[in-house]
RNA sequence: GGAGAGAUGGCUGAGUGGCCUAAAGCGAUCGCCUGCUAAGCGAUUGUACGCCUCAAAAGGUGUACCGGGGGUUCGAAUCCCCCUCUCUCCGCCA
């Protein structure tokens, strides 16, 4: 969320912020409802002081043996005119409140103006498209005819956008997995955290899933738990509602998880493959700095990312998401788009934000620069680093042979028990 | 799933309706003292929101906060109700 006196002190310049991201809200409501809610405090404030030097009355004459049933009688109806304006102060609060949870992050000055994702820039890209001597085929048809990816048996078990991994298929998603921790954990100075993949619902709100986009995850029945989306729920929360010393910060945090979407609104997209999928795993990166080095961190998570790909040998490009593309919650966004030349396409594997303190502020996440100093919000980014699956598709398409089998790049090698070449078994 | 005990400031922990502006201790910060260190002495000590002064930093002032929400009362950390979490024991279980 934004702070509420920045928007009260720069109201235009908030409402054309948000006109070139494409969303509309609801600014003079906010302005309106802001206004209202100090009136109300004021008031209501001025009462409970007089109530409370009253009763100090009441409890001084008491002791002295003097009749006080005057004052009791006035503070009766102090008291009541109190309990009205608390009612409609939590009326007020509640829906500024709404208001102030739905309107989006204000994207960074170095975004460009732009609609959707045509009018993304380019930032930089690195390798080359591979060429082949034969018609390169889309991983679906790769896994299914290597007996490692199983779209049926998936859906047979669940449901669409399920799939079953089988042998080397499995090997291959486990050793990705390894191979991207290891690398954050030790050359990146990420620290390893496993968390619960489910949380509640304070935890989505701080983060920005709720209240905005319930209808994106799965929610367990009879409980207050959802699904995580994305490690970035559980690991951003690690913290919430804690003051961190400065001498702590920044934190990097790498976690594998399990994550869970309904996609819902994006059927008939990507329905074949490992590329849309209601359960994914996924490597994710949180950092939590300090506001003045954010914008550093981000364009170092970007690489740190990047570095996987590279390891792979995997053609890529990175571009900067254009006002109209970015997230929610997000400043800033670097996608991560690996080329997958059974698809003719690049698809995004990672995507890099620098969610300022918009998040921090929903979580209550701040530090102190030294004893005695003001609270200050710390800013949260976070990226992908990589999305598995996407990234297995990346593997079997960019390195497919005319006969059908995989070669296994070196540098996943050592975590593929001597298996250098996938092949059919059985 | 059953039974019981708990939740108070950075930490430990007292506080069963008004002298709580939350005791005391520990820690931390600053100062004094002192060859050094330790000890000792003194002071300070949270967060949020509103209003005022203000360019800002900062200051002043008010309100709220003793796990969360409701209630009783002129007045609630304290009494009542609901919820959450933690711990112990029993049951079940990878």
């Amino acid at each position: 969320m934004l702070d509420i006196k920045f928007v009260r002190e720069n109201i235009d310049l908030v409402r054309t912020k948000l006109e070139e991201r494409g969303d509309a809200v609801d600014l003079d409501q906010f302005v309106a409802m802001d206004r209202r809610r100090r009136d109300i405090l004021q008031e209501v404030e001025a009462l409970r002081n007089e109530r409370n030097n009253v009763s100090k009355e009441i409890g001084a004459r008491k002791k002295s043996g003097q009749d006080s049933s005057d004052l009791i009688e006035k503070m009766g109806s102090v008291s009541s005119r109190i309990k009205d304006l608390d009612e409609s102060l939590k009326e007020t609060e509640a829906l500024l409140g709404g208001l102030t949870m739905t309107i989006p992050n204000i994207p960074h000055a170095s975004v460009v103006c732009g609609k959707g994702d045509e009018d993304n820039p380019l930032v930089r890209q690195w390798g080359g498209k591979p060429t082949f001597d034969f018609e390169p085929k889309a991983h679906w048809d790769i896994g299914e005819d290597l007996n490692i990816l199983d779209f049926a048996r998936g859906a047979k078990v669940t449901g669409a956008r399920f799939t079953l991994y089988r042998g080397a298929g499995a090997l291959l998603e486990r050793a990705l997995v390894n191979f991207m921790l290891d690398l954050h954990t030790t050359r990146h100075g990420y620290t390893e955290v496993f968390t619960p993949f489910m949380v509640n619902s304070e935890s989505m709100t701080a983060t920005g899933q709720l209240p905005k986009f319930e209808e994106d995850l799965f929610k367990i029945t009879g409980t207050d738990y959802y699904l995580i989306p994305t490690a970035e729920v559980p690991v951003t929360n690690i913290h919430r509602d804690e003051i961190l010393d400065e001498k702590d910060l920044p934190i990097f945090y790498v976690a594998y998880s399990a994550c869970f979407r309904a996609e819902a609104g994006s059927y008939g997209k990507d329905t074949r493959g490992l590329i849309r999928q209601h359960q994914f795993n996924k490597v994710e990166m949180v950092k939590f700095t300090r506001p003045e080095e954010s914008y550093d961190e981000l364009e170092k998570l970007a690489s740190n990312a990047e570095e996987i790909l590279k390891r792979l040998g995997i053609h890529f490009r990175t571009v900067s998401l254009c006002t109209g593309d970015l997230g929610f919650s997000s400043s800033k966004t670097y996608d991560l788009e690996a080329w997958m030349p059974g698809q003719n396409a690049y698809r995004e594997i990672s995507s890099c934000s620098n969610f300022e303190a918009f998040q921090a502020r929903r979580a209550g996440i701040r530090f102190r620069r030294r004893e005695g100093s003001k609270v200050e919000y710390v800013h949260t980014l976070n990226g992908s680093g990589l999305a598995v699956g996407r990234t297995v598709v990346a593997i079997l398409e960019n390195y497919q042979q005319k006969d059908g089998s995989v070669i296994v790049p070196d540098a996943l090698k050592p975590y593929m028990n001597g298996v250098d070449r996938i092949v059919r078994n059985k």
